[in-house]
DNA sequence: ATAATAATGGTCAATGAAGGTCAATCATGA
DNA sequence: TCATGATTGACCTTCATTGACCATTATTAT
């Protein structure tokens, strides 16, 4: 894309950078003096254009010696069936639903016996343990999302 | 490794050392004239990178001939150690404690990777998105919890 | 023995060095 | 015009570094 603004430009920049090198840990002010933006802008890029849907993986530390990371993640080849399931998700799911997905995801091996078992576990009402019933199924179809986007793509 | 800052290099330096010996003993102004540094960075080095909740026990002495020794806690008994860690949680934890819990749990070898990675992102707060710090803090003791107990009962 | 002194390590609050958030404003294309 | 995306900056949170002052233990002089 013909980049006319400075966030088509440092997305440019990080994105040829992570053509090659599947991980880039930068400044944010260094960046920021480099392209001639206010800090934040950095945050603006990543949030839009670098974020788990996209395959980008981040991570940062502030203080002394902070950075930011950002990590290009290898999509697998089960996305387009992850992709399906979390359409099937909504935003608010019950503890039966949570099991039936969770058997799927077992059943097509993505995920391991113990692995379901966790997810199970982590759905549970008692372990979520919120007193408004709307809250908890919300609160469980976050998991599950969270869950299924992390098995679209794998950290190297 | 990303340590750019003095206390990564030297929490790098001792875990090095950690890696074979499971014991060490040090001096703290040696260590922070080799590190140029002020002493009471050690201090601080110790207290955000060996304490408990990662698996490590400091002890020291002061006066003439004082020290500092470091040991890294093994799991002996399994029960013994779940409980330990079940009263270390405390009913809320920051995103920071649950990662150090669970990397204390793969080093352990009672999660594998993939697991931690999971329950990492389930404790992240943008997966649970819950409005009011206490209340996230709680929830994520809770998963927490949820996953010790598991841990504790289901020896598969 | 006791008292001074030296040798350690501990605490804590101030300061510095990052990165994060959010709401206001600006720009652009439909 | 209006909706969407980009830009900016004030203010916030987290982590690291430093140093003044404190507490404990060992050694030495009386």
């Amino acid at each position: 894309m013909t980049g006319q603004n400075i966030s088509d430009i440092i997305e440019a920049y990080l994105k040829q950078i992570l053509a090659e090198q599947q991980q880039i840990e930068i400044n944010r002010s260094d960046i920021a003096a480099q392209f001639n933006c206010v800090p934040s802008q950095i945050n603006y890029v990543i949030k839009t254009r670098f974020n788990e849907q996209q395959g980008y993986w981040v991570e940062s530390k502030r203080g002394g010696g902070g950075y930011i990371r950002i990590e290009k993640l290898q999509s697998t080849d089960l996305d387009e069936y992850l992709t399906r399931l979390l359409e099937l998700v909504g935003t608010q799911i019950t503890e039966q639903d949570l099991q039936m997905f969770l058997q799927q995801l077992y059943d097509n091996q993505l995920l391991t016996k113990r692995e379901a078992q966790i997810m199970a576990i982590m759905g549970e009402h008692k372990t979520l343990n919120v007193s408004n019933q709307e809250a908890e199924e919300t609160l469980r179809a976050n998991l599950l999302i969270a869950l299924l986007n992390s098995l679209r793509y794998k950290r190297s």
